[in-house]
DNA sequence: CGCGGACTTGATGTCCCTCAAGCCGCGTGG
DNA sequence: CCACGCGGCTTGAGGGACATCAAGTCCGCG
């Protein structure tokens, strides 16, 4: 259950056998989603925080006018919603956006994480740090990126969280989403990020089809989008 | 010092006489600096956190063009990288917006807060976390709002979050910015950020001159951005 | 009095949206 | 087995929101 987490983790900091216990320990109930399933509704008091084991979450806020905006992918081993722990409901809704596999984590597990192992604490609250970085990145994007960077950016991103957990390579990756969902996490209608993939792959950087990534050239593509994984704080040192 | 920080708190869950004691024994160094001065650094390794105490600091990052996009803008009791404290060198700059003053709160201090003082720990991740929601609302502001509701919808969060530190009324606040500079928020140009203020004034909704916000209706304001203060947690309840 | 920075406004351009149509693959049911 | 419906993908034509370029104006300050 813990597996892609803890890899999560480790590429961050040294986690000790004694606190990887203490992880597998705070495990609750398995529950799997079908996609499409808004488990997590804005508002809803929460007493448990869910770990992705597998699948695709979203994050999303939905407009008057029936827009959506997704503020967050998660990929297996991201908690969805550890900052319910102390914002105590969402403002936002989190949906399986393909079949998901979840464990639950007890709030009071994590509050016995802080009470009794300090640095274990210090690194969920990374976690939860980490999720405001991809934010303002996403801030950037949408701020400053023209479509085209923006989507590569996107690509960017998914190929090194997904590599952390093993699942991606430097040249491809599983991204079971549709052209719809896309334009909700980019800020665009469906059919610009049509034009914009079609594009990407006339330049022979990135293509997107039956729900795998193929990276042709993935210098040129973080080239293209201005990417610096530097946001992910990928180094490994005391947290 | 920490006077508009504990009222920020106290918006959203009490605060002992000891934690606010544990709290004020945490100050460091007071720190000024003028406007313009970028005193944060992307990837500086930081060995303290910094409390703004008077003025207003944005969070930013540069394109390879020139082009700037500010993720957060901070007001008078908001800590500037609190979340320095376990990511230990931010991936964003900071920069004074206008003249401020700050006090630096040394990471040890924290270190000793998480360890001693559980509760008031958990309220210093909660604050993280209400950066990243803020973070959040920016994202779905930049994806699906146009430049009228988007500026319409910076003006009411800022109103908020003035206000809970006594700093606005439902009427007016100070916001010594340049129109410049509200682009760099708002992922627009200063010729398009004149435009929409001359609207939002001829629409007789808010005033933006000589540095000083005038809300003239502050409901038909809030309807136009959809303006849904959830986001900035301002219930108050054990967290 | 002259300079620079912020603000303002107009003209033109472009990126992305909207609307519309057609295609393809797949599942369902007659 | 084919008809059909449906959701996702694709492409074209036209429009609109915001950018770019280019003048100016206003104002504080040396």
């Amino acid at each position: 259950m813990f597996e892609k987490f803890l890899m999560k983790l480790r590429a961050r900091d040294d986690i000790s056998a004694e606190e990887e216990r203490a992880l597998r320990d705070s495990a609750g109930e398995v529950v799997r989603y079908s996609a499409g399933t808004t488990f997590i509704p804005a508002g809803k008091v929460l007493r448990h925080s869910t770990l992705l084991v597998d699948g695709f979450l979203g994050r999303y806020k939905d407009m008057r006018d029936g827009q959506r905006q997704v503020s967050e992918l998660h990929v297996p081993g991201d908690f969805a919603d550890l900052h319910s722990f102390s914002l105590k409901y969402l403002d936002h809704n989190i949906m399986a956006m393909t079949a998901c596999t979840v464990v639950q984590v007890p709030h009071e597990k994590l509050e016995a994480i802080t009470e009794q192992h300090p640095h274990l604490a210090r690194l969920l609250w990374f976690m939860t740090n980490l999720d405001a970085s991809i934010h303002r990145e996403w801030v950037v994007s949408l701020g400053r990126r023209s479509a085209l960077k923006r989507t590569a950016h996107l690509f960017c991103e998914l190929q090194v969280r997904l590599a952390v957990v093993g699942l991606a390579s430097e040249s491809e990756y599983a991204l079971p989403l549709t052209q719809i969902e896309l334009a909700e996490c980019l800020g665009l209608t469906s059919v610009h990020v049509n034009r914009v993939l079609r594009e990407l792959r006339e330049r022979a950087l990135v293509e997107f089809r039956s729900s795998r990534v193929t990276i042709l050239d993935l210098p040129a593509l973080r080239r293209l989008a201005e990417f610096d994984p530097a946001y992910l704080y990928l180094d490994k040192r005391s947290r």
